[in-house]
DNA sequence: TGTCCAAATGCGAAATATTCTCATTCTTAT
DNA sequence: ATAAGAATGAGAATATTTCGCATTTGGACA
């Protein structure tokens, strides 16, 4: 659904997600342009392989869990999501938006939150180089019991 | 099998594993105990429940793979070992000896090393206040290439 | 030390989560 | 529009973990 012809004089490509899957080397099939699509309305920001099929679903577009599975991985390694092992033994997914930052989970409602510490960061790259590695990723959850359930 | 004869005028408990799996509240049976003595014998840091399964038939300890599982989940709700969940979609488990650290994973050949940040620790207990959280556990987990990989 | 009861175990079935296979359908370059 | 290769869908297959239940075991107490 293109919006150009509303615009006159702007040269506007097919849509930003058309786009965002180019630049990240994946075919604009349709499958793939759904689940960017739901990624970027919906408002639940960590959402498991089957939460995205079944939300989709509901939704009215259905997509094989299969290909929710493979477009998912896809787009983590494009760096368009973020993959989780948050406790439950399941991968969430996250979309990639705005700037990185880790998480503090509540073990008894799941509640989410986000946080960003640039000392931390600090400390991560310090620690990496004492080990000698090259950071590509790290993942820092804090668990604990959030104020609505103490 | 104590020792307590052996060593005339000390009064010795049958076994300090024994006694770690009733201090924790667990009746100690021997699968347990024989789990706990493995862990405690192996130097690979991070099994899973797999792993230590078969590490223990290779040993001629056959121990049930539920048992295990069940074993290692209750060793983990004592505080004896802690559950990790790297990269890969399975647990790891590691028993619980010295202090608290944090791991820095190679993303290639899967080698972990440990680490402790006082820092790091500290900012975590100051991101939870601020977010009305109190800690019960964290888990940071750095990825990363490590030297050998590189 | 023998007995008894609750708790623990073993085993296979079931549940979950994820990946794979392969026939069919799209995408895109031409 | 067409062809070649990539992607998808559906279900089978795998991997991991849990569950149900019959049997065994640990340990409190007589």
């Amino acid at each position: 659904m293109t919006i150009k012809h509303y615009l006159p004089g702007i040269m506007m490509k097919d849509s930003n997600e058309t786009n965002d899957l180019q630049k990240a080397g994946l075919k604009a099939t349709l499958p793939r342009l759904k689940i960017l699509k739901f990624l970027e309305s919906t408002d639940i920001r960590h959402l498991s392989a089957e939460d995205v099929y079944k939300s989709m679903l509901d939704s009215g577009d259905e997509v094989g869990l299969a290909t929710i599975y493979r477009v998912l991985t896809q787009f983590e390694s494009a760096g368009l999501v973020t993959r989780h092992h948050f406790e439950g033994g399941h991968s969430v997914f996250e979309l990639n938006e705005g700037k990185h930052h880790d998480h503090i989970v509540c073990v008894k409602c799941g509640k989410v939150e986000e946080f960003y510490d640039e000392t931390i960061e600090e400390r991560q790259h310090v620690i990496a180089d004492k080990n000698g590695f090259n950071i590509t990723d790290h993942a820092l959850t804090i668990y604990g019991i959030c104020s609505d359930c103490k």
